[in-house]
RNA sequence: GCCUAGAUGGCGGAAUUGGUAGACGCGCUAGACUCAAAAUCUGGUUAUCGCAAGGUAGUGGGGGUUCGAUUCCCCCUCUGGGCACCA
């Protein structure tokens, strides 16, 4: 009987689907365990082989944990809202809601053909209203919040108000406006208007003003990835900074508990970096530089005001508010000029390009500690966004107020004696100030408290604590996501109450921008005179909960029954990409702590443990076309041609070698291509890149699926190499995989004989290969070493392979061992075997340490450090027996030879040095 | 530019706590079986010198710590991911 892999999973898939082998209840005697794969965006595109590698990963976990006796949350959904389907609607005008779900499908299937154990019973689609009503809800609940500093979380804004009646704001400074100050009496003297704009200014999710990439000729706001150099991804059209009013959540004042929390999970410590330096707390101080002949000061943020004798000139970001109204009529036109073309630079191109811009406003400061005056520039690597959008620059101790003093030929002033060379910017705490009045003398790092003091003393400034890290925006101008439960009726937001939500997606005539910079919503007449918000949510929205609603996914009556989430809680293993590092990561554990301050759950960090995929990447092919003719000239002959490089579809090359005949029927355009072969083959062109359909370079999963079979293809997604490692594809080595499953088959049947598996008692030789396995294969599944569990497999079943083992008692245990990995391949072995019930419902196999035990060790013996000879000692030979076996041994005496030994080294069951 | 991860044979990778570098697999190669092919099996496969025994070098480059470094420290190069409206 051959091992026929498709016959084999289709027909265990379907009895698995039969009897709802993977539904999952919410109520168990056994421990709980929750794993969580990033669900997808169903991308036209569907599946390629880079996507199923973190959740084959999860899989074999979730199945693993599952046969050591846990009750396994696995479920999976979809990210459903998004641009790329509003995008395709535009081009094509088909509803997004009619695309999404088709890629669904298509990611249904592709998804189901891998043996996946997801309880499909809790699937999940953020575009889905029962969904989506629940985004709303949380909505309102961020609307309805406030951050309450003195116990440092979420309270209902009505709390606030009813404080505001009371006593005012003064044990409650406005987070957007510090100087923001009202008394009880005042308070009730405002209008509705006036007090709903100053709550507006409390609450967590709030409305504002934010710049945005507008491109005039398309009307419409873009994103950061829409934009290349200033001009529109499509059409090439010049784009520009615009500010429109955004929706944001007000992340800012969770800064400090996002960061903290991080002690309480177990993410990588790159992980961990990566959010505490987005976050970027610093200590620093606000310092208020009178304006030279202006009534006014301009208020900088610094990190260092024990440098403030090294001040040489200010720097503003482009976007100050103060620019206009300080800059002389004498240089009006070059600061126009210089804000203009800095408008069409995107923020990250403002912050990564190395050639340093500015241009001085022709108005100056005031040194408040010596009466210097002191220039004010402008330039673009000075952020709006952070501290006060402007600083105080020291080109000796700053790297890039350095540069820039050189380029503008500004002089510079040294504050710190020899530390500082003249040369580059010594940015140190340590050195001793010199040229700093009454600081001189005095090391660094013991100034910065000395001038918080003066500074506030002179009524100048405070010390303060910031964060890089700013509000999210949270609104976008688009169609294809969750409408805010807001109306807005002179000027106020009003919430919608629970029961009107949903508030459903209306349908549109067209998925064009609306006026003003507004979203497709603003063109809709009936919802534009209900006063609805016409700004829509961010991606992430729904993705920033939907962890929860797998725990309870058809509750009509709430997001997630708080007891179902007190039993599953935090999700104890998610797995997904770096790339969400900063975004979605970051607003999950945002919304699970509002939720959790609210009282809505009973944990406010959602994620324990993080593991982190790494990308497959395509390993994409070129073909090289002699330009203006039909000759394609094969890679390394190209040197002698004039070529346009092509990229060629990866599937029709064998390893370098182009398949020339499938080439030629590839496109019409290449259906007369002649080819300048070397050694009667074409070879193409390599390069690793993203994966992606417009590079050719995606190797579809179905393919490789129906070739091998899902056993096969999952454990090789897991042989590749740490699943935590970026990696391009290569299909070469798969055959490897399937010759294993091969031959593992081939222990029960033989093509010849039949049936060669027995019913006898294991030998001890056999037991010990068993458990050796046993306990190498747990611990690596345990710590997520796929990797090198499979080849434990291949190393397990060549031993038993070659000590000819056909028996049912330890093929059995195998199969167990392998169900995580090769589900459907033991699921059928199982039964062959004539064992009771699934095998994925069996128990883990318990290893016994006394089937491997050992008596001794062929320990190395290195003189100098190299090994040079191996002896076989006991393992409780004493260290002096040890010299003497060692000292004795013929092959070691050769080396010592009238050497003396200096030392010997014997580190037990390890190795033995011997020091000449 | 900033943050972050990584670099080991022809290739993917292994070496879990500083202790035999190259497990396992691919590829290549020789052989067995076969009319032949496929499949399967057996052997070899880091480089270099050597008939061999064996020696020497070797984990991106340069330095250091150590009896001993792929592993720890410093400097450099290159590559992947992220940088706030892609998801």
């Amino acid at each position: 009987m051959e091992y026929q892999f498709r016959a084999i999973e289709k027909k265990w898939q379907a009895i698995w689907n039969e009897q709802k082998a993977y539904q999952v209840s919410n109520v168990s005697d056994k421990p709980k365990f929750y794993v969580l794969d990033m669900f997808p965006y169903p991308s036209g595109a569907g599946l390629h082989v880079g996507h199923p590698l973190g959740y084959i990963a999860s899989d074999i976990y979730s199945r693993f944990k599952r046969l050591k006796g846990f009750n396994v949350l696995h479920p999976m959904g979809y990210d459903a809202f998004g641009l790329p389907a509003e995008q395709y609607a535009i081009e094509h005008g088909v509803h997004p809601l009619k695309s999404t779900h088709g890629n669904i499908d298509n990611f249904r299937k592709q998804l189901d053909n891998i043996g996946f154990s997801y309880d499909w019973d809790r699937e999940v689609r953020t575009c889905d209203a029962s969904y989506y009503k629940w985004t709303q809800w949380i909505f309102l609940q961020l609307f309805n919040s406030y951050f309450d500093r003195s116990s440092a979380k979420a309270k209902n804004i009505s709390e606030l108000v009813s404080i505001f009646e009371t006593e005012g704001n003064g044990n409650n400074l406005c987070p957007s406006d510090a100087h923001l100050k009202f008394t009880a009496a005042d308070w009730k003297a405002f209008s509705e208007k006036e007090q709903q704009d100053i709550l507006m200014q409390y609450r967590l999710a709030f409305c504002g003003y934010g710049e945005v990439n507008w491109c005039e000729a398309l009307g419409t706001v873009l994103a950061n990835d829409e934009v290349i150099n200033g001009f529109s991804e499509r059409g090439g059209h010049p784009v520009e900074k615009k500010r429109l009013r955004q929706w944001y959540l007000r992340i800012t004042e969770y800064a400090d508990r996002l960061l903290t929390g991080l002690d309480t999970i177990q993410f990588s410590d790159a992980m961990k970096e990566m959010q505490s330096n987005w976050i970027g707390k610093s200590y620093g101080a606000e310092i208020d530089f009178a304006i030279h002949n202006y009534e006014g000061a301009l208020k900088v943020y610094t990190t260092r005001p024990d440098t403030v004798f090294g001040v040489d000139f200010m720097v503003v970001a482009p976007e100050h508010a103060l620019i206009e109204k300080i800059t002389p009529d004498t240089h009006k036109t070059v600061v126009a000029e210089y804000i203009a073309y800095v408008k069409s630079r995107s923020e990250r191109e403002r912050i990564a390009e190395k050639k340093i811009t500015g241009c001085f406003t022709g108005a100056y400061v005031v040194n408040p500690f010596n009466q210097k005056l002191i220039p004010i520039w402008i330039s673009e690597y000075v952020l709006a966004g952070y501290g006060t959008g402007a600083i105080m620059a020291v080109p000796c101790g700053d790297d890039r107020d350095f540069k820039f003093a050189q380029h503008f030929n500004i002089p510079i002033t040294n504050i710190i004696g020899d530390a500082f060379d003249g040369i580059e910017a010594n940015p140190t705490k340590e050195a001793i100030l010199t040229n700093s009045d009454f600081l001189n003398g005095i090391v660094q790092k013991d100034a910065i408290a000395i001038v918080n003091e003066k500074i506030v003393a002179l009524g100048i400034g405070q010390s303060k604590v910031n964060f890089r890290m700013r509000d999210a925006a949270f609104s976008r101008q688009r169609y294809w996501g969750e409408p805010f439960p807001i109306k807005w009726i002179n000027g106020i937001a009003y919430p919608l109450s629970e029961n009107e939500l949903p508030l459903l997606l209306p349908e549109v005539d067209n998925y064009s921008p609306g006026p003003d910079g507004q979203g497709p919503l603003a063109n809709i007449e009936s919802w534009v005179a209900e006063n609805y918000e016409t700004n829509t949510m961010p991606g992430y929205a729904g993705s920033s909960w939907y962890f929860l609603r797998y725990m309870d996914p058809h509750n009509m009556g709430a997001f997630c029954d708080r007891k179902v989430s007190d039993y599953w809680n935090q999700v104890d293993l998610y797995i997904g990409g770096t790339e969400h590092a900063v975004g979605h990561l970051l607003y999950s554990r945002l919304w699970t702590k509002v939720l959790f301050d609210l009282g809505h759950i009973g944990f406010d960090e959602p994620f324990k443990k993080l593991l982190n995929q790494g990308m497959i990447q395509g390993s994409s092919r070129f073909v090289y076309r002699q330009r203006g003719t039909h000759v394609y000239v094969s890679a390394s002959l190209i040197g002698n041609y004039e070529v346009d490089q092509l990229h060629v579809d990866v599937n029709m090359v064998d390893g370098l070698e182009l398949d020339t005949a499938a080439f030629k029927k590839w496109k019409p355009d290449f259906a007369n291509a002649e080819f300048i072969l070397e050694e009667g083959k074409y070879i193409c062109g390599v390069e690793v890149e993203k994966m992606s359909k417009s590079k050719f370079n995606t190797v579809n999963p179905d393919d490789l699926v129906e070739r091998y079979g899902a056993d096969t293809f999952r454990m090789y997604e897991m042989f590749l190499g740490p699943v935590e490692q970026s990696k391009p594809w290569d299909t070469k080595g798969i055959e490897g995989v399937h010759r294993f499953l091969k031959k593992f088959w081939r222990m029960f049947f033989d093509e010849m004989k039949g049936k060669v598996w027995v019913d006898e008692p294991a030998t001890a030789a056999e037991l010990k290969i068993l458990h050796k396995a046993i306990k190498k294969i747990e611990e690596d599944t345990e710590r997520y070493s796929f990797n090198t569990a499979v080849s434990t497999f291949m190393i397990c079943i060549n031993e038993l392979y070659d000590l000819g083992c056909h028996k049912k008692e330890v093929l059995s245990q195998v199969l167990i061992l392998l169900t995580p990995y090769a589900p459907h391949f033991a699921e059928e072995l199982w039964k062959v075997l004539g064992n009771e019930g699934l095998v994925i419902n069996a128990t883990y196999p318990f290893f016994e340490a006394k089937y491997v035990l050992e008596t001794s060790k062929e320990y190395p013996i290195s003189i100098n450090g190299k090994v040079r000879t191996n002896i076989a000692m006991a393992f409780d030979a004493t260290e002096a027996q040890v010299h003497e076996i060692v000292l004795g041994s013929e092959a070691v005496q050769k080396w010592i030879e009238g050497k003396e030994i200096k030392k010997l080294i014997f580190v037990k069951g390890k190795m033995v040095n011997i020091v000449l």
